[in-house]
DNA sequence: CGGAGTCTTGACTGATCTCAAATTCCGTGG
DNA sequence: CCACGGAATTTGAGATCAGTCAAGACTCCG
């Protein structure tokens, strides 16, 4: 098993404020897991008991809204923690986290996470660093949602995912999903998210090869309307 | 002007984790200032040197989109702070803040913040906790936006500020609000806002005394689909 | 008694949802 | 290697929701 003092992941996210020692001491009681693309990682509503490093992979979080269908919040990305707001927070997660790929990541138990928190004030501030990030970006999708249209908020949302999570060699997105999860992220009907993708390859802003997606035209899909 | 130390409004935040000596020292640097409603707290660009401890009265946060509409994202009430998220992201604000009628606030320069923060490892983590709570709010919020009806969404608000924000003595909701401000809050036009209103008043869900919204029938608000 | 601003309502248009029916894709078993 | 069945995707058509524009009513204030 890896040591936590020597893994490149860290850098990314505020484990990289944790002294020497703070880091051995996790490293010691941590456990890895390897988790399958569609796997859940936890649900809605169930306690968590840590954190998760993610070493490699990426999943999303969403929470089943009232009508039945599923509403995709974010997603997050090799070298980011998963579950952190649960944890600070004590209560349940309340939203559902499942794999988009195959993913690698390290559970490190909530005790030790809080334990730090309290003690090391330079992590305590990254952490907090981080989370203001986070709602900044919520208060945007916040105003995207309520204003803007669902051919507006695809086009924005395939423009992340490639400024986010990259592309494959032959510039397709990396991330593959599914229409139905286009449209969990936008908010709307798979339908309608379809329909919308459909237009978007007709009019040349995007392509497809096989099940993946490419974006042709950036400045295109950057000023739908 | 008031001691930090004795004043009771720090029960409701994060303040509230200072020691002693540390709200004597920001009672020294503090300055108290009196805002009338519909006055500009800061704008949505502006970088703020501190916060703002409410000590009386309500404000909304909104952000303009892109069409032009601003979209209400949050609700700041006497005993919450104001502010904080930019202070520790370091960024410009990306809120705008607007009296909703007249407040009384507390102005707490940020480096006595930042220091605090970076201090007392027991206020960081009581900042991270209300950080931790507004996260998950927005990621309601970003669900219901997604995923309800704009009648859905203004039955929720209508009893989301009776809940959090009281009522008269006459039972109406002590917050007046405009119908624009109402349609910002569901991120819908006021038109829409109007008619959703005038309609709940029609089934009896609501009435008006003078320009005050009562809540009427509790239940078949919550029930509206 | 005028505005100016807010509120209300009507009529129309466009966007989005839903239900239904093809069509394509893909892994499995023969 | 191919046929088959189920899942995902695509397209169509109609119904519903919500936005826009326009006009009139109401309120507040000087």
């Amino acid at each position: 098993m890896g040591k936590c003092e020597q893994c490149i992941i860290k850098q990314f996210n505020a484990l990289k404020s944790l002294t020497k020692d703070e880091l051995i001491r996790i490293s010691g009681c941590k456990s890895s897991k390897k988790i399958k693309k569609g796997e859940v990682i936890f649900e809605e509503g169930e306690v968590l008991n840590g954190v998760y490093c993610i070493r490699d992979g990426i999943c999303k979080l969403s929470k089943l809204s009232e009508n039945g269908k599923d509403q995709i919040v974010k997603m997050v990305i090799k070298g980011q923690l998963l579950g952190q707001r649960s944890i600070i927070s004590g209560q349940s997660s309340n939203l559902q986290a499942v794999a988009l790929n195959d993913m690698e990541v390290c559970f490190i138990p909530k005790n030790e996470i809080i334990s730090d928190l309290q003690r090391n004030p330079k992590f305590s501030f990254d952490v907090l660093q981080d989370m203001a990030r986070d709602l900044k970006d919520s208060d945007d999708i916040i105003v995207n949602m309520a204003q803007k249209t669902v051919k507006q908020r695809l086009a924005e949302a395939l423009i992340y995912i490639q400024e986010n999570f990259g592309e494959n060699p032959d510039g397709t997105l990396s991330v593959l999903l599914s229409r139905e999860d286009y449209a969990s992220i936008v908010g709307t009907a798979t339908e309608s998210a379809i329909r919308v993708l459909s237009q978007f390859k007709r009019e040349g802003l995007i392509s497809t090869i096989g099940k993946f997606i490419k974006i042709e035209n950036l400045n295109g899909l950057k000023r739908v309307e």
